[in-house]
DNA sequence: CGAGACGTTGAACCTATTCAACACTGGTGG
DNA sequence: CCACCAGTGTTGAATAGGTTCAACGTCTCG
């Protein structure tokens, strides 16, 4: 019935490696939470710092175990950040959209990275000396209480996180989950909601510590309620009140 | 065999409702982690914007869900922080020990609390206004950057917990988590290892996302091998060793 | 001394994983 | 251009790890 969907509604726009323009590293500077009210000569400044670098869809920006010395930003692309477990099975932390910084903020603080990054679609990605940004910071201290402030919903955000894990079945972590990405990346579309981001089942097992296999069940009974709509690495939210509810009022 | 322990090796020197002298105050204060390095004179001056608050074991210091407008600081005792599930069940996200700070570091972030603190032991504990404590930090810039790495460390803390709820056995879980708390809270006794505060298999179950029931099991079978003592409210690591083999090298 | 909190142990049950087979899709190379 | 094939998704059945329910033992505190 409400089998036949399109073909993959996610639009991935293959560039050339990608790199962006000079104004767009600057205009995506000043729109960084932290460097919003920087004065331009400073912003110029701190955008002379900046190393950029493109890459496509898979490819690894940096591993977990390797020496952490740089802090990346996502100035086009999407980013996936995960762990990996001693078994084998990955934990996706996170998709980060363009203007979210992730990588080392400070150096000798954890002397490796303890996640990987790997571009989810093409992306271009600036990138600075720990120690660099490091100064960036003294000498700007209104930017060190902005980073305070997004590291301090980064860990909300993670213990939030905990307590799913602990205490709701996986049914509604992975409706939970699609609401947090619906939020985060969702694009207006007729199916719905469009997560537009090449997704998984695997991804979404790997964000609600659970298989591709009982996702896919999820989903399926998800489908069949009008719920989603989803095909082969595509997700669109249809009935977010619905979603929402079964997550449970928060 | 090896079940004749004595009686309760934690010691619970309950004092009146405990409060501390001006010269402790000064003194943790200026060993908390983002105070030390500050002039004398700024320390007394941000002293003054302390006030401190006696708690004994069991009380609440604030519960989740109240306007959250105060940064709090332990200096002596130990404090609970703990998220509740809507299922009613909770989950322990730290044991704190005396230099460690907890609440609101940033006014109007979260609007409320969303985890609620409780004193373990008889405690003495210093508050600020968030408002206040962040003009302090706009004073010291410096400030703002220890806090920033140690916000850092407690987000890796919190990344490594969704790391072993998505990947490891339970039996495993508490083993990590026992070391964990060895590590923070630990005292050399003749036992071992012990775990200096009043700790139940309740705590531990909503410390690893499990039930008494399933703790009380692994914790007999723990302490069969030889790797842990316990009774009533206490526990103490025997063979380190062991139990660090036991939750897999990292 | 009694009562309530804490801890232990057993057995039934249930959720989600695991293993396995199969279907669909899209891209690549012949 | 078509056929093939690897990656992805679906579905079923068996299994296991942990929870839940329940009963009982034990310690501590008032």
């Amino acid at each position: 019935m409400t089998k036949a969907r399109r073909k993959s509604p996610v639009q991935t726009i293959s560039t050339e490696p990608d790199f962006c323009s000079i104004e767009l590293r600057l205009r995506i500077l000043s729109r960084l939470p932290f460097f919003a009210g920087l004065s331009p000569k400073a912003l110029e400044a701190v955008n002379a710092l900046f190393v950029e670098a493109g890459y496509q869809p898979g490819e690894v920006i940096y591993t977990a175990g390797s020496p952490a010395e740089r802090l990346f930003v996502v100035a086009e692309g999407k980013v996936k950040l995960l762990q990996h477990a001693a078994t084998g099975n990955n934990i996706l932390l996170d998709i980060l959209a363009p203007g979210e910084f992730f990588g080392s903020l400070a150096p000798l603080k954890p002397a490796t990275y303890l996640d990987s990054a790997q571009a989810v679609t093409p992306a271009c990605i600036l990138s600075i000396r720990s120690t660099a940004f490091q100064h960036v910071l003294d000498q700007h201290p209104e930017l060190a209480l902005k980073t305070l402030a997004i590291l301090g919903e980064r860990l909300q955000s993670a213990n939030q996180r905990v307590l799913h894990l602990s205490s709701l079945p996986v049914e509604r972590r992975i409706a939970c989950t699609l609401l947090k990405l619906g939020a985060k990346l969702g694009r207006r579309q007729e199916e719905g909601l469009l997560i537009d981001v090449p997704l998984s089942r695997e991804d979404l097992a790997d964000m609600t510590a659970s298989t591709p296999e009982t996702v896919s069940r999820v989903m399926s009974q998800f489908q069949a309620g009008g719920l989603i709509a989803s095909g082969r690495q595509w997700v669109a939210i249809v009935d977010q009140a619905k979603l929402q509810a079964l997550v449970g009022e928060e």
